[in-house]
DNA sequence: AATAAGAATGATATGTTGTATCATGCGCCC
DNA sequence: GGGCGCATGATACAACATATCATTCTTATT
């Protein structure tokens, strides 16, 4: 991602925090910056790491996670529950759509791709779940996978 | 559940531990029956509690993970990674099909229903992932819902 | 510009989940 | 019954997360 991506989605994200009142301060940013650059998902203390090596002044670890709740109720973040890391939204830059958001997760380099869910197999969910005697609120899934690199790789 | 049934599964569980060389000594059997007495899933420390009250006797916490990974390497316990918390296995005594399971979790009164997931659903997975460019290695679904008894009560 | 109100961040403590490691106990086989 | 291996106990600590109160920064209003 270069550095004009980069502002076009902070540029993005900022229209999107005001519009339901919120600001992007600075520190907001660099966190939102930091997920954005990097290659696998973050926890929160790796967060609270790259954020001192990138900006030659730490944050204590508590604001880390304020932080990240405030991005997450902006949907700008996501929290992969499955691993207790975080990653940026994929969707900031292109109207944002709120769909509900799965995540490929490679078992060999941690790389999580965010992809949407058709429609079809949501239904499928849906009245599966039904038959059970539930209904569905909400689905995240996170999938335990390998990708093709890593596969590559290993042959 | 009753006396009989729960023996009858503890009785099976022994059989599964023997075929593959291991023991369901006396504590790994009481835990495995916490869980399968209990009507939502414990987390290990909660599982220290239980197992403190049900037998007069302490464990360390130490113990009781182990005894976990004793039993989800038996496939009789499955940890639920959205909640940190384990549940006994649902099939134990029927066969025990080692489907991947999947988890309807209540979010209000936090019970947990391991269903299986139809053929047809995990294939569109698969080809869904494909196309992303990745290989699925495993898919424990949680998804996240409102149990019908919850439903009801909150009208 | 002074100031008051509220939002954002810092600092500290503590709770929860999980792993590492070494010691001890206990059953089983020869 | 002596030794071997598995199971458990005890202790320490690492990683993830929240609670709470203090401080600083923004912003609106006068």
């Amino acid at each position: 991602m270069n550095k004009q991506q980069l502002s076009r989605i902070t540029s993005k994200a900022r229209d999107i925090c005001a519009r339901s009142g919120g600001r992007l301060t600075e520190k907001r940013q660099r966190v939102l910056e930091i997920l954005l650059l990097s290659d696998t998902p973050l926890s929160a203390y790796e967060l609270t790491d790259a954020y001192g090596r990138a900006c030659e002044e730490s944050m204590p670890t508590m604001s880390v996670y304020r932080i990240l709740k405030f991005l997450e109720d902006e949907h700008l973040v996501h929290k992969l529950n499955s691993t207790n890391k975080y990653v940026a939204c994929a969707h900031i830059a292109r109207g944002h759509a709120h769909e509900i958001p799965q995540f490929l997760i490679c078992g060999k380099c941690q790389s999580a791709k965010e992809i949407a869910i058709p429609t079809s197999i949501v239904d499928d969910l849906g009245k599966l779940v039904g038959k059970a005697g539930y209904t569905l609120m909400n689905s995240q899934l996170e999938l335990q996978c390998l990708c093709d690199q890593c596969s590559v790789g290993a042959s």
